[in-house]
DNA sequence: GAATTCAATATTGCATACAATCATGTCGAC
DNA sequence: GTCGACATGATTGTATGCAATATTGAATTC
């Protein structure tokens, strides 16, 4: 039985997961789609159920479990959770397994490092970029990401949070940059599901909204202030102090 | 028969290589070491292979080829090759299989432009944090240089110029900024065997001095100016201007 | 003689089968 | 009653074999 997070029902809300080939599993002599994204539509989906905290830091990522319930062979799965490994999103331990990463303190810290070292920059060169399509782009997201809040959906807000991130990065014309804000984003939602202290609400839509303003404004100082700030914003809302085991870590470090 | 560049010589030379595991091939019945770290020795062994340019960008890497060289499964060469793809220093083709990556002009541009938002900030950090040791292994670093440099070895004179910038990520305390970096480290050297024009002389050598004396000062402002204008010369010794085709990609643009 | 089609070969993509390793639960000894 | 050793089960690591696809060469036709 699968102890992941990813039953029928997840599975069904997952999106992606409706692009994975169908195989008929009738045998060997059955003719498979060969559609041959299946490694990269399997590894989005599992991103995409760990960006949401369906399945939160320490799970295990059984082989077997994945590959039945996305129906495809054990092979596709361990190409998709070496991707996933290589953005840090899952961490293998040998002869065990592949488990939901869970980033330390450090690692944590040195994650914000980087961004607060990449974003408001890139933010200043995407605000002289910035097209009207881009704000309408933008605009989206953020009417997206307050529905999801609207409608209780924490991590799918949470979610749509980061693709703001993300496509800040891409409106700068940084595909490689991007590529690293993106792994940064995606470690970040690992930590704050770990380290987010509930009493603190992340306030993002306010900043986020000043922020579309600035880059539609073109004003890339102000840019660049916006992100640095939002970023020490969201920081402030994590318990970054050294503490002797992050909140869920303490069954892993007693085995 | 190998296309590669890595027959029975180079193989030697890679240093790495040493550490796979030896297989006695005599059947299925022999216990091999099972040593654990081949697929790393590969991918080091490859990586290192591409960064002294022996292996030029566009050379196809056989499984076969590769399996055969390393004396180890096909298994284990797609998994190496797969994490130098997630590092983007090869590229996969459908069903055509892996080749050393060739960087666009765009991408080009896009890492140097990574590297200059990067590094030097990474170097002030450094700077605070620079030990005596450091500073020990970073001369180390410059020595060996210049010993590959004046025995004509060009190849691994930019290995380890591209490992003396990682190392200054390593003392600034920040892996995941120092696995950026290493990844633009790469990739620049793909870079430089595509588009550095021969006429000027890479004159890199002042530069890491002058870093070093920065750094082991502990003078932030300085290591950060220095390492600036230093990607800038390395940057001016390229030819990113636009043009049909970049050298040596025009029989892959012919096919 | 040149071009196009078709067959043959080589190489990758994929899945399955086996081997090795780790976790767990039971039995026995102290 | 508790601790330790062993056997069993489950899960990953690895290799090999087959199927699918691209490339190469030859033969045929215009």
């Amino acid at each position: 039985m699968s102890t992941l997070g990813l039953d029928s029902d997840s599975l069904a809300l997952a999106g992606l997961c409706s692009s994975v080939p169908m195989v008929m599993k009738v045998g060997t002599m059955t003719k498979k789609q060969s559609q041959s994204g299946t490694i990269e539509s399997v590894a989005s989906a599992l991103e995409k159920a760990i960006h949401e905290h369906r399945l939160p830091p320490g799970s295990k990522l059984g082989e077997d479990d994945l590959a039945e319930i996305y129906g495809v062979s054990r092979t596709q799965i361990r190409a998709a959770l070496q991707a996933l490994s290589h953005l840090k999103l899952v961490e293998h331990k040998r002869n065990r397994g592949a488990f939901v990463a869970q980033p330390t303190l450090r690692e944590a810290r040195e994650v914000f490092e980087a961004r607060a070292l990449l974003e408001p920059r890139t933010a200043h060169s995407a605000a002289a970029r910035c097209t009207p399509e881009d704000v309408e782009k933008l605009r989206a997201h953020i009417e997206a990401e307050h529905a999801a809040l609207a409608a209780g959906d924490n991590g799918r807000a949470l979610h749509l949070s980061g693709l703001f991130h993300i496509e800040i990065a891409r409106i700068a014309d940084q595909e490689t940059i991007a590529a690293f804000i993106a792994q940064l984003v995606s470690r970040s939602s690992l930590i704050i599901a770990l380290y987010w202290r509930r009493r603190m609400a992340i306030c993002e839509s306010h900043a986020h909204d000043a922020l579309i303003a600035a880059l539609a404004a073109h004003d890339g100082p102000q840019a660049e202030e916006l992100m640095k700030s939002h970023l020490l914003d969201l920081v402030s809302s994590l318990d970054l102090r050294n503490q002797v085991s992050a909140p869920g870590s303490l069954r892993e470090a007693l085995t």
